[in-house]
DNA sequence: TATTGTTATACTCTATAACTATA
DNA sequence: TATAGTTATAGAGTATAACAATA
């Protein structure tokens, strides 16, 4: 079993150094990636908003956007309805780099398990929900 | 095969948590239980032969061994052959931290697979490897 | 009063470059 | 000359705390 935790420990630094590579060649760094990919996901967001969903400081969010605002991939818009918010929206090269993450997420996916045996990946997707949902339930009895 | 990547990237996040939580528990950050780890299981090491196991440059595990120095887990020694080089050794509260996390190892290995059936288990390492390996093989072109 | 986001400050980790002591 | 480790400097990411503007 030992063996097995020490192989999916490999297999996380191989990912995160792969991603990695993807987003340094996308202009970003691995921090506010994350705050793209959300953002490409939820649409023009409240930093607040932001800071829950990558589950960080607002103060954080803060200097991310300000990165990103800088580096033109987003930019800081008058929330309508709250002049105390601002709501963080996608530049077109926001947008753009938004999409490429997406569609690097996919290549990703296929260049992992494509031509993998279906036998193969369906036992290795049996066993990975297995772990997950052990992970889960553990996470939730403590707190 | 996209969800399953994103199970995949899921278990990366528990996992990096579940281990962090750990390493707080016993005073540690993560690279410097890092470095811990290198030495539990390396014995004592030079700051050279340390950089290139954790992949990083001298000047970081400067940074590191000042850390463990002061928080009474490492010392520097001499280096018996080489007045230039130091050997980062352990002093008993870091003994004991190293095992420490080799026990937390084991005992994350066995939270996670020991009630696996058995098939299940057995797909999970398949395809384990399977994404391993593809994985090196792919690097290693890269290079 | 509570919330949104900021400034102020500090800590961890990392990198590059210049330098000292030794090999 | 080359290597081991340091100082100097810088940048990214994060946190807490105090504060301003707005709700």
């Amino acid at each position: 079993m030992e063996r097995t935790l020490d192989r999916v420990l490999e297999l996380v630094v191989l990912l995160n150094d792969d991603m990695e590579r993807d987003l340094v060649r996308r202009g970003l760094t691995g921090s506010r990636a994350h705050l793209v990919w959300e953002l490409h996901h939820s649409g023009p967001s409240t930093q607040q908003a932001l800071a829950e969903a990558l589950s960080v400081t607002p103060r954080a969010i803060t200097g991310l956007v300000d990165a990103l605002v800088e580096s033109g991939f987003v930019t800081r818009e008058p929330h309508p309805d709250d002049r105390r918010a601002t709501l963080v929206t996608f530049t077109r090269q926001g947008a753009q780099a938004g999409k490429a993450l997406e569609r690097d997420h996919v290549e990703l996916a296929r260049s992992l398990f494509a031509d993998m045996p279906e036998t193969t990946f369906r036992g290795f997707q049996r066993g990975l929900d297995a772990v997950v949902a052990r992970f889960r339930s553990q996470r939730s009895t403590m707190r």
